[in-house]
DNA sequence: ATGACGATTTACT
DNA sequence: GTAAATCGTCATA
């Protein structure tokens, strides 16, 4: 029986959980029973009601962004683009309303499952692909808003395993500033975008 | 009630 | 490189 990522990692500030998350095995259960399956390889932190480029900026409270307020663990799953859904990890305390966004896994299980979900673009999308960007690993995850407010610490259908990091492996992670947010000033060019150097399954 | 805008992806010039 | 797709969310009125 592999053993459950979190606890009380999840409380730590979202730097430290961006970090933390790489390497880890992001889980879905499907209603099936299958699983769906991949090593966690790029994060990005964003720090609440300071960071512009967070949606819980100024300290806004809002239906979709209610999870970010709650305790450190739950996931935010929003919709964007008219089209797209992205997955948080919320972090941080409670009442603190900080995250981390999954950018990107690398498959492991459940691949041919992953490919059926993406549909007729999947068919010609290589395995380390199927997961390579925010919207792309909730495609084909089967992550939808549905999930926004899971309790990733209880949840038998979407959780973090804990996987036992290779010797060496700090130094492969890599930080640059965040992806798609020019509009956010100073914000836009800090440094909390955190990914496994190499890894084929990176976003864009 | 209305208008502007995305924490993106894909297709096309 | 640029642009289109497409609609929920949020701020303004």
């Amino acid at each position: 029986m592999t053993a459950r990522w979190g606890g009380a990692r999840y409380g730590a500030d979202p730097v430290t959980v961006a970090r933390d998350l790489l390497g880890q095995r992001l889980v879905r259960v499907l209603d099936s029973g299958e699983r769906l399956s991949g090593l966690i390889v790029e994060t990005e932190a964003y720090l609440g009601v300071e960071d512009r480029a967070a949606h819980t900026f100024c300290g806004r409270r809002t239906l979709r962004v209610e999870p970010m307020w709650g305790p450190p663990g739950l996931a935010y799953v929003y919709f964007t683009y008219g089209m797209h859904h992205c997955m948080n990890v919320v972090c941080g305390r409670e009442g603190e309303p900080v995250a981390v966004l999954v950018r990107a896994v690398e498959p492991v299980e459940g691949i041919g499952a992953m490919r059926a979900a993406r549909g007729e673009a999947g068919r010609s999308t290589a395995d380390h692909r199927l997961c390579a960007g925010p919207a792309l690993l909730c495609r084909s995850m089967r992550i939808g808003k549905e999930f926004s407010g899971e309790d990733m610490r209880l949840s038998e259908r979407l959780f973090v395993e804990r996987v036992r990091r290779p010797p060496g492996f700090a130094a492969r992670i890599g930080v640059s500033p965040r992806v798609g947010i020019p509009n956010a000033g100073a914000w836009r060019d800090k440094p909390l975008r955190f990914f496994v150097m190499g890894s084929p399954a990176l976003s864009r």
